[in-house]
DNA sequence: TTGAAAGCGTTACCAC
DNA sequence: GTGGTAACGCTTTCAA
């Protein structure tokens, strides 16, 4: 059995109300009380009971993220600076993966609600937000990467219409004159790169062919780079070939860029590939992909700084939204010149 | 304020022990009153305050997992597969990355613990058990990947002396003579590795310079590769060059093969190159990555297995340990046939 | 500056 | 089958 806060009190000759002050340095207490209980609560390696304190405080310090994929790098590096960022203000974070199926999203949810977390962080794969209305009823609710129109919600993730763009300015500077797509699932993320890809293009005069904007099912790792190849062969299959391809995330441009290779293309030189998402593997393959960062590290920490500022709130006020801008990383993959 | 137990209990003129037994479908209760009862528990979206529970339960449905680092393909898949068979089991998994630091995992463990986990699972990077060896007293503690001598603890990890002695054998059917080894840190794991893959070169008859036997630090993702090419460098500047070399880790091979490539080396002919992890990138490398694979997923599930097995027992026996057997991934950074 | 009493939302125990 | 009562370990409130 664990040392309790009652034990070191009656041990000690105090009452347990001082002990807890002591341990939560309240002013309301004698400094050598104080000093007699701390010294005797590191001798006993005494730890607070935070279940205890929760039921009371009405307050967890547990922070629940919710993603499709762990293994993904740009989620893996969203845990990992959120974790980090979170630790310094004293709050924890609970991981749940949904394999990308927003049944199984929807459960894991449900399941963390149950725990009375202080605020719930979700990248969600749902088609819609009817499964999250009745979630904000449980406390905070941050909306990760992907938001839903319609749905009104505190948000963190990148302006993906500049995505979007970025990818095609480069591409048009780097002397590509027939561009494609392979686009991502038609949800807000991936209609909004299609739109800015689609405007730069034509703010440059440049025609895209209906057949140049491929459609992809929404996958998991594996299949990804799988579909990434197919969508490459239609590509390729074509009378007129495209000489620049911007690809909805980097799993997609590797199984192109894969099949490209394979198929004796040259990259960059017969065709310029880039993806979206600058995964750390990116710099390590045979040509270099060239990526939109999507700045996971950030979205982490600017998550955690929301996080704070939404607990602090005593009443909860408009939703509060932070819109990051994509970056560039030019590699092998795209550079002509 | 969300609806509580007793709120049902009063609205359905029941106590609110009746409501609890028909949550937890507990014999004692008429079909009826149940019906009733999970009715409305529906309608009203009623969650169950773990916090409570736990709290007069004793038992938290919470798993701690610490990590060196989450980015860490290894890791991470360690992580999701966990994480997915937990919540089969109705346990969540809270997950903390230690950055590699001994100092802050100490941390990060003393906080979770405060948790009241029902199960610790801890990949430490700590140089002694010492600050394990209080951890225990807070319940049940599992070691992953990386075990203690002379510390007595449940343990899942892969048998790293067969790892060596794989990757030895491999090479050495492969036609390789002059074998090196950039070898990890000097703790169980580095040292059990090297001393399979030298045991093996010796049955073979086959002589290793001192020199072929490399030291790295420990380190994070980012300079990993680094010290890989750097190694490489040392190992390339001898008289006698080495032809195969197994790397320690992925991190450390794809270092040391880039700066082959890179310095004119052909690979595998001139030089064979495997290394351990298997990481999820590494047949999309220029120069596919043979590698050790450590089966992350399987450890993630049998630590799952270990974690309902030892919340089940009512006295703690003795450690309970699960060692996997590593396998090869022949890729052609080491196929020379 | 200290502490007694009341409770947080739930479950265990044992009467009825 | 059902429910009253007493916890679980802590914090809040307020009186001393």
């Amino acid at each position: 059995m664990p040392v309790r806060l009652k034990d070191i009190a009656k041990e000690l000759g105090v009452s347990a109300v001082t002990v807890s002050k002591a341990l939560r340095d309240h002013p309301d207490i004698g400094q050598k009380t104080k000093d007699k209980i701390l010294r005797r609560v590191k001798e006993l390696n005494y730890r607070p009971n935070l279940t205890a304190r929760s039921l009371v405080t009405g307050r967890s310090s547990l922070i629940g993220l919710v993603v499709p994929d762990l293994i993904h790098p740009f989620f893996s590096e969203i845990a990992k600076a959120l974790s980090a960022a979170l630790r310094q203000k004293g709050y924890f974070l609970i991981v749940a993966s949904s394999d990308s199926d927003p049944a199984l999203e929807q459960n894991e949810i449900e399941h963390m609600l149950q725990h009375r977390l202080d605020c719930l962080v979700v990248a969600s794969c749902q088609k819609d937000a009817a499964g999250l209305r009745q979630v904000r009823t449980g406390g905070h609710l941050i909306l990760l990467d992907r938001n839903f129109p319609g749905f009104s919600s505190n948000f963190v993730g990148i302006d993906d219409y500049k995505a979007g763009e970025l990818a095609a300015e480069h591409l048009i500077a780097q002397g590509c004159r027939r561009l494609a797509h392979i686009r991502g699932p038609h949800n807000n993320v991936g209609n909004r790169r299609a739109e800015g890809f689609l405007a730069a293009l034509k703010r440059h005069g440049l025609e895209t062919p209906d057949s140049y904007i491929l459609e992809t099912r929404e996958s998991a790792d594996a299949a990804g780079e799988a579909l990434g190849a197919e969508a490459l062969d239609r590509l390729m299959a074509q009378a007129q070939r495209p000489d620049g391809i911007f690809c909805f995330n980097d799993l997609l441009a590797v199984g192109a860029m894969m099949r490209a290779l394979e198929t004796g293309v040259r990259i960059p030189q017969e065709l310029a590939i880039i993806g979206c998402g600058n995964y750390h593997y990116c710099n390590k393959l045979g040509v270099p992909l060239s990526s939109v960062d999507q700045g996971a590290v950030e979205i982490g920490s600017r998550a955690a700084e929301m996080i704070a500022s939404l607990i602090a709130q005593p009443t909860s006020n408009k939703p509060q939204t932070a819109i990051l801008t994509p970056t560039l990383v030019v590699r092998a993959s795209s550079q002509r010149q």
